[in-house]
DNA sequence: CTCCGGAGGA
DNA sequence: TCCTCCGGAG
């Protein structure tokens, strides 16, 4: 439950549902996870994008293996990669405690049925105000709702079962753009990653030639991913995949 | 090319 | 509140 939200956090559905029975197949408990190398746990991660969410996840799993599952709603956020969507969702689903889970398609949907771009405090109140008894399934359609109907650029409100009482279906904030992909750390880092995944260790020469990016910008990626302990230094210019054993 | 998507640190 | 983390699909 835990693993399927991380992995859903930023990614879309279409690319969890192959990889997440892989990586229960891989991981099949919290203790499995916590005791695995951040090598095959990267591994398994390979193509999910955001990588430090499959590092944080491993060191949510190291604190439930050893101090047990957390109780509530808080201890749940307090855990490493686990926001207040994340926490709600598995305090919903999982627990069965009545709390909304709002990501993005749940914040467009109570924008336009309240008429008015909400979020932070205000979302969080206008869906507390909304939710019914059975907050599962209200959670489950909200979200579903967003993603097959009440869509960001042109929501089928002709084929929506609440248009009704729809406020205005026009509100919609687009999120702000990221830069471009090309050219940018993130695909250095993501390199970098992948290399070591399969390589296990390597240098700086290595994983340029067989990215094709130029040296400079993947030494700017290996310190970049050192400075998130994402990767180690190993000798005197070869990186590896951290070894597991602190967190 | 554009779009999509939570967490966490500054 | 703003910015950065990835990668695949259309």
């Amino acid at each position: 439950m835990l693993v399927s939200e991380v992995m859903l956090q930023q990614t879309q559905a279409a690319r969890v549902a192959d990889r997440y029975p892989r990586f229960l197949g891989d991981f099949p408990t919290v203790e499995v996870l916590a005791a695995a190398t951040p090598a095959a746990v990267m591994a398994a991660w390979q193509g999910l994008g955001y990588n430090r969410r499959a590092f944080r996840l491993q060191e949510a799993a190291r604190r439930i293996a050893t101090d047990g599952w957390p109780a509530g709603l808080e201890g749940l956020e307090a855990l490493p990669g686990v926001g207040p969507y994340t926490a709600a969702a598995v305090a919903c689903f999982a627990l069965g405690m009545g709390v909304p889970a709002l990501d993005t398609n749940a914040r467009r949907v109570l924008s336009r049925w309240h008429g008015r771009p909400l979020s932070g405090a205000a979302l969080s109140t206008a869906a507390h105000q909304d939710l019914p008894p059975a907050a599962a399934d209200w959670n489950q359609a909200v979200m579903d709702l967003g993603a097959a109907v009440c869509t960001p650029r042109q929501p089928a409100c002709d084929r929506c079962p609440v248009a009704a009482w729809c406020t205005d279906p026009s509100v919609y904030e687009p999120p702000r753009r990221q830069g471009r992909f090309e050219g940018s750390l993130r695909e250095a880092r993501g390199a970098v990653i992948r290399h070591l995944v399969s390589q296990s260790s390597a240098t700086v020469e290595e994983i340029a030639e067989r990215s094709g990016l130029p040296a400079d910008r993947i030494g700017g990626a290996v310190d970049s991913l050192r400075a998130d302990r994402m990767i180690t230094a190993t000798g005197s210019d070869a990186i590896t995949l951290p070894d597991g054993g602190s967190a």
